[in-house]
DNA sequence: CACCCGTGGAC
DNA sequence: TGTCCAAGGGT
């Protein structure tokens, strides 16, 4: 009788505990999958669940997606916040058509070269829709090993190629135990093993957490500094997308120079709004959400 | 590697 | 009230 392994017993208590969140239920498609894990890079589980809901309803799959417009992706995304996201979602779904026939490819590499999807997503697809044996580590996952395993506070800023080792040597060797045990890590740094204040009265690794057993030391060091946002580029293209996002079609220019005060910097928000692919100029004074009312007009300017 | 990219809730 | 933080990715 061996004791139980790290993962057993964060798995045990994944098994009772789990929230019970949409994409985690039965017969959830890999697409529905990947969309989740965009929609929750940086963005919390609450705000997520109702958009996740909505867009699905709306393009159940990736072919429907890519045969709608930017413009309704952007609209569509509300209020989750970096709606970078939702162009190169849509980019994403229009490379699953044009690459793998409309199919999510279930492999590393080929999740790796879609737009938006990323070392922990395409892990996080693959492992979660496909039940492949992959680390999958974001945020929480590299919380809870630093803490448990390397006995430190809190985590580097960048998951980084040491963070994929250690988990990996933490997962079950079967792919679908490997696979719960992501889901488990991740959902023990999500709900009890916090930034901020853990719950380590309730966590099943109490026991033999390399943290607790050095006293729970809080960080030292300058983590990272807080981002700014008051005053800042992104906050008037949050501005200004809003009100490109609450009307159809073209907005003169009058408009969105009313939602900030200072000419230089709004400028460059907008610029910035347009080099991404969210927004694009509609003859000399006006501008739309990329593609919103039909295809753009030809370009004066070719004659 | 450093920095940029939204938004809102909790403390 | 300001600070911190949230299932990261791209450049």
């Amino acid at each position: 009788m061996s004791e139980p392994t790290f993962a057993t017993l964060v798995s045990r208590w994944y098994s009772e505990h789990a929230r019970d969140l949409p994409w985690r239920r039965p017969g959830v498609t890999p697409w529905a999958i990947l969309v989740s894990e965009v929609m929750l890079q940086q963005t919390p589980v609450v705000r997520v669940v109702p958009a996740w809901e909505a867009w699905l309803a709306r393009w159940p799959t990736p072919a429907a997606l890519a045969d709608d417009t930017p413009a309704e992706a952007i609209r569509m995304w509300g209020r989750l916040g970096y709606p970078r996201r939702a162009v190169r979602l849509r980019d994403c779904a229009v490379a699953i058509v044009e690459r793998h026939a409309g199919a999510v490819p279930d492999r590393l590499d080929q999740l790796l070269a879609l737009p938006g999807v990323g070392t922990y997503t395409a892990r996080a697809v693959a492992a979660f829709a496909y039940g492949q044996r992959h680390p999958v580590v974001d945020t929480n996952v590299r919380r809870v090993v630093c803490r448990a395993i390397a006995g430190e506070p809190d985590a580097g800023p960048a998951t980084r190629p040491a963070d994929l080792v250690a988990t990996e040597e933490l997962l079950p060797v079967e792919p679908a135990a490997a696979a719960l045990a992501s889901a488990a890590f991740m959902e023990l740094g999500a709900v009890l093993c916090v930034a901020r204040s853990p719950r380590c009265d309730r966590c099943p690794v109490a026991s033999v957490c390399a943290w607790r057993a050095a006293g729970s030391p809080p960080a030292t060091g300058p983590s990272r500094r807080p981002q700014q946002y008051a005053g800042t580029d992104r906050q008037v293209r949050g501005l200004l997308l809003g009100v490109l996002r609450e009307t159809t079609g073209p907005v003169p220019r009058h408009r969105l120079d009313q939602v900030w005060a200072d000419d230089v910097q709004r400028s460059r928000a907008l610029a910035g709004l347009v080099t991404d692919g969210l927004v694009e100029p509609v003859g000399e004074a006006s501008f739309r959400l990329v593609g919103d009312g039909g295809p753009a007009a030809p370009a004066p300017a070719l004659l």
